[in-house]
DNA sequence: GTTTTAGTTCGTGCAGTTACGAACCAATAA
DNA sequence: TTATTGGTTCGTAACTGCACGAACTAAAAC
């Protein structure tokens, strides 16, 4: 494979994988920019390079940069004596990547508790699902923590470095 | 708490829950369906007690309904010599909660793969980040059997049936 | 065969989002 | 001090999605 033919379709990955961030809920110019930072090869973009390599204006690709920024997804760096921004993908922990399930879920298990202590009849087959949905969504929340130890203890051997 | 009282408060529920799904991505309409569907004492509600409860449109009522049918969230029931449809929770068994992770989780897994086997330096810093994901992440789906295993073994006294 | 019931589909209007360009700001360079 | 660089904020225009009402369909009742 040409290197020429490589870049192409990574960036027709960055495309795809765009699409599909899109349809899991996130901003079309966000996605784009996150497929970016993940798909080719150079580790940091400047601002500058971002909007070239995608084609859109400085404001969207300022407001999408706070936004993926917010949410943990990227992060810049800058180097003495360089006033540019290089962003890139930020560095989490592996095991971070399931907080936002977590909290979800966590959520849930408080809504459906509320729901459980205003109904009349709590044997109600409704009431019975609920609670078992509950109960497993409680024992997904102790397991995560399982998971975590388990995969650290796996990987110790690779140290993780931000 | 009077009656009246217990079911002022879950209307209010019901928004409450209504809006949370909102920001969890699910469109207005539904959520409020699937939540008075959670939270109501009746186990049953007729299309015209849903517009009725909700002050909604037959179409829209229509549509959020075929939708939350296809997700698997809602299912309706019918009596013999009656032609009204009785829609309820769908009762899943409670482990099956997490396939909409896990099939997110497992398209991940293979875009990250496609973005590695298209990198030039496979060491670069990035891609190592991004195989550790990849390895977190599956490790996560193979957990994913083994707790609905454990779950199992736990809960096998109270049985599911639909 | 006509009417009623129980919902579905279609076309439209409104509201909320998104991305753009222009104006702006802050820091460095000249 | 003015100019340039690097990015942000603001106002606007275009687009998108949602919910409504009206028209429609299919099945049962009469």
């Amino acid at each position: 494979m040409t290197t020429e033919e490589r870049i192409r379709l990574q960036k027709h990955l960055v495309e795809t994988i765009g699409l599909e961030h899109e349809k899991e809920g996130m901003q079309p110019v966000s996605s784009r920019i996150l497929a970016l930072l993940m798909v080719m090869d150079k580790e940091c973009f400047t601002f500058d390079e971002i909007i070239e390599e995608l084609g859109i204006s400085k404001s969207a690709a300022s407001v999408a940069l706070k936004m993926l920024q917010l949410r943990n997804n990227v992060e810049y760096i800058t180097f003495p004596g360089d006033r540019k921004r290089y962003f890139r993908l930020k560095r989490i922990e592996p095991y971070h990547i399931f907080e936002e399930s977590r909290k979800k879920m966590q959520r849930n298990i408080e809504n459906i508790g509320k729901i459980l202590t205003l109904k009349a009849n709590p044997q109600a087959p409704n009431n019975h699902f609920l609670n078992e949905i509950k109960q497993m969504m409680e024992f997904f929340i102790d397991s995560l923590d399982h998971l975590k130890e388990s995969y650290l203890k796996r990987h110790n051997s690779s140290n993780f470095s931000s």
